[in-house]
DNA sequence: CTATACACTGTGACCGTTCACAAACTTTTG
DNA sequence: CAAAAGTTTGTGAACGGTCACAGTGTATAG
């Protein structure tokens, strides 16, 4: 394996005919450089080609500027969506963004991921996980103190957490339903051990109980359209009857609607379904997707203002920002028929 | 701002009673450490809750063991698959990803992408971006000796590229429709800056013209559902006739297929429709759509591997990777009415 | 004209780790 | 028992930058 080098600030002094130091300053903008020197510099740099290590400027000023993210389900378009936020809105800030998606919701891989990020001595953390049954005081112990905001998780003292409220999105869900008229309303929720879709089960069920009602079903799957469509048809085998169907994303509604299509159901007449996401496809589904619509792009930037608060003060108190999703009325939904 | 000591080698050196050579043995697996002197590090690793400095290490071993990508698009779901693919694909091999999205296909944006990497001197790199219009001699002085692997890009000679055969990927599909009977067939194609998109278009045009025909029409729209929809919403009015309809994606064959359906037409009888990607909302549209399936999955394991065997063995040659798309037949395709 | 302030430049030490080498000890061999 | 070989351990230098400080030269003030 032949040895390549790299051009070093070195280089770029020999060259420019001034000390390394000179360089360091032209680097970091420092104003006590030259005219003349400066020029000089910046010729040799471009003529060389010359890109200052990132790790040598870490280790020595003990900051690395990268933000680390843990991520979970980033196949899954609303964690992908707050990824590729996340990336949009640190471009340019001068942060780069080290993700490591974890594969398990257990402590084991979560701490693995929080260790690898560690290892890149990270200045800060963004946990993007449903982290349902992980103690706060576990997590206390692997992050040390490093600065830390949580999404999509229970809010806690002292912790900076930005989250979309999922509870209130539920609700709204369920109050359109039930402001049509429904009074039979089927629940078809996302795996209950991701925080978001628990907290959208319980906002429904919130709703529906101040209706005084009760889910004529509850059923839970996993995201994708094809475990909606397979609950739905379980659904409809049942013989249940229901008007309405609450349905914890998108893509579960697609597969929903489909099954009801299938079995000849007219929509939204003979059931009203709502979404939740409002995925670029909603809009042009058969019929039209009534949906929440979660603003990621919002939560990611809010996540990094935040993050930055914590960096460039640890002393400063933990901030709570919580942002509040909006009901996209389209035509998947009606007044039930009357029997 | 409190200066927070990090615990380094010697931290646990000390509390271990060794010298910090014999800990950075332990870390690095070296077979000469008596067992004793093993535990005793483990054992105060453990305890002080050491992780070793990526920096440090990298500027020590000139290895960053970081692959960069530069990605685009990645809101899109074939990038968003790659990239999640890539990083599952990287995930235990002791590598790190670090991903640049770029905003814009622009010389300028793709170089800056690539210095943003360079800084932080990336074992090699893996370019998944469409680059129509940007010369490989350019590209060859930025990247310099970076071990490369490009994805969805014209193959070079001298240079790994992996792809997937947007080509013959088009021609399956526009096969599939020449094969039912359909004479009459409109296109509607991806951006065409985008290197597979163009492809597609010409393998559509290939088979076509394999079977002495020409396209009736011929649209261009971004990928999304909304221009799928407006794009044959204008299909409509111009009053073109056709049987047939090709999509460079599912998710503007999805608009597609709303635009079809406020129109009165019933499908597949009086329009088949052929997508691209087979996301997983295909198999559960109305109807299900016949489409070409991708495996992002192979993709980004084979343009790791081939990366990896840069890194490894600098002087052997490049391969060409070309994976084979398939055809996935569902019921939005049938033989046209008789007329 | 001398003292002081200011702009610019260079030197040595350090960040946390690995590498090359040497030293000390233990075991095997002749 | 001495020499050779192997095992285990420690020391100094390097990687590519930044920081604190000291030095030089020039303009301003007294």
């Amino acid at each position: 394996m032949l040895k390549i080098k790299t051009t070093t600030i070195n280089d770029v002094a020999a060259r420019a005919g001034v000390s390394y130091q000179t360089v360091s300053r032209v680097i970091n903008q420092h104003p006590s450089v030259s005219k003349d020197a400066l020029e000089r510099v910046k010729q040799a740099i471009e003529a060389l080609n010359y890109q200052p290590s990132n790790a040598a400027r870490h280790l020595a000023t003990q900051r690395s500027k990268v933000i680390g993210v843990v991520s979970y389900g980033t196949i899954h378009y609303g964690p992908a969506q707050m990824l590729a936020s996340l990336e949009k809105a640190v471009h340019g800030s001068g942060y780069a963004l080290s993700n490591v998606n974890v594969s398990d919701l257990t402590f084991e891989e979560i701490s693995a991921a929080i260790q690898t990020l560690r290892r890149q001595r990270v200045d800060g953390l963004i946990l993007f996980a449903p982290l349902i049954g992980i103690a706060h005081t576990d997590l206390e112990s692997i992050c040390a103190d490093l600065p830390l905001v949580i999404t999509d998780a229970e809010p806690q003292a002292g912790r900076a957490v930005a989250s979309i409220d999922q509870f209130t999105g539920g609700r709204l869900a369920a109050q359109h339903l039930i402001q049509l008229g429904h009074r039979q309303i089927a629940l078809l929720s996302g795996p209950l051990s991701w925080y978001d879709a628990l907290l959208r089960h319980q906002g429904w069920l919130s709703a529906l109980q101040q209706a005084e009602l009760t889910p004529v079903a509850t059923l839970e799957s996993d995201w994708t359209p094809a475990s909606g469509y397979r609950a739905t048809v379980k659904l409809l085998e049942a013989g249940t009857p229901f008007t309405g169907l609450l349905v914890a994303n998108d893509q579960m509604a697609l597969g929903a609607l489909r099954a009801l299509h299938e079995r000849g159901l007219e929509l939204p007449r003979d059931v009203s379904v709502v979404g939740f996401d409002d995925i670029p496809e909603a809009a042009f589904l058969e019929p039209p997707l009534t949906t929440v619509r979660q603003d990621f792009s919002s939560l990611a930037q809010r996540s990094l203002d935040q993050l930055k608060a914590c960096i460039d003060q640890p002393s400063a108190p933990r901030h709570l920002t919580i942002l509040v999703p909006e009901l996209i009325v389209r035509s998947s939904t009606t007044a039930p028929r009357q029997p």
